[in-house]
DNA sequence: ATAAAACCTATAAAAATTATAGGGTTTATA
DNA sequence: TATAAACCCTATAATTTTTATAGGTTTTAT
């Protein structure tokens, strides 16, 4: 399951690219709009902006915007981005990757094997799936 | 990420299948393989026995041993049981459905389209997966 | 009888997630 | 140029989930 992070992140995105026009949004209608802490997402948002996904502009007047085509922010770098890993095991991970405690040889772990199958076809469906989509299904 | 007790779990399974000739297997010996908590484990396995996967002989001389065929436990259900829903939300589990509270109209709501897609390619993937194809590759 | 081993339930400890708090900085505008 | 609006930033508190332990119960082979 995505966390409340993740979910509220996709929200956020929606929310944006619904009003692209306006120019800047407010946290504040964000917020009120899914019912979702003020602060909690102001967190949120701010992740958004380090990662190059949102712009922001200070002071009175000011809000946060995409700066991304919705088509160029894939569900796995939201994901990545707010919850970590997308692989089922540190093992398999690409970006966050750990060694298992529990394997002596992990190129002989039918385990490690399995996931990283499970793994690239998981980034398939995430890495094509994108804010476009959800979009268009609004 | 799977939870280490799923990821114990796999583990667990995986050592069964690998000695399904020997009859029983002891907890202790499979926590000892994986260097994994003797009391932590006997929880997981008391787990896949009460949903079908084991079967378990008490006494001296007893132990676990798998009573499915490998080739019919999917990663789907291991998962679910362990790790409960494998819906990216609670508002498109199959399995353990809760609406999401910032959606109004969960009908009209992009995430949501989006996310039954993600679930039933998702699903397809570890429903086909199998603790056979696991110990394929040991 | 004894010891081995699974069974069962409760609780404790640790970690991760979720949420809040509070001041700092920038900016439009009156 | 004072003011208020709005994002910026970091720390910490609260909650929930996960992980682990504890301790006795029951069954069974010998």
């Amino acid at each position: 399951m995505l966390s409340k992070k993740t979910k509220y992140a996709l929200h956020a995105l929606t929310y944006l690219g619904k009003h692209q026009e306006q120019g800047t949004v407010l946290i504040h209608d964000i917020a009120e709009e899914y019912g979702i802490s003020h602060k909690f997402l102001e967190n949120i948002l701010l992740e958004l902006r380090k990662a190059g996904y949102l712009g922001s502009k200070k002071g009175k007047g000011g809000g946060y915007y995409l700066i991304k085509d919705p088509k160029d922010i894939p569900l796995s770098r939201v994901i990545r981005l707010l919850d970590g890993p997308i692989a089922m095991l540190p093992c398999v991970s690409l970006n966050y990757y750990e060694p298992c405690a529990e394997c002596k040889d992990e190129s002989k772990c039918g385990i490690n094997k399995v996931m990283i199958q499970v793994r690239d076809e998981t980034l398939k469906i995430l890495e094509n799936k994108t804010l476009e989509d959800i979009l268009k299904g609004e």
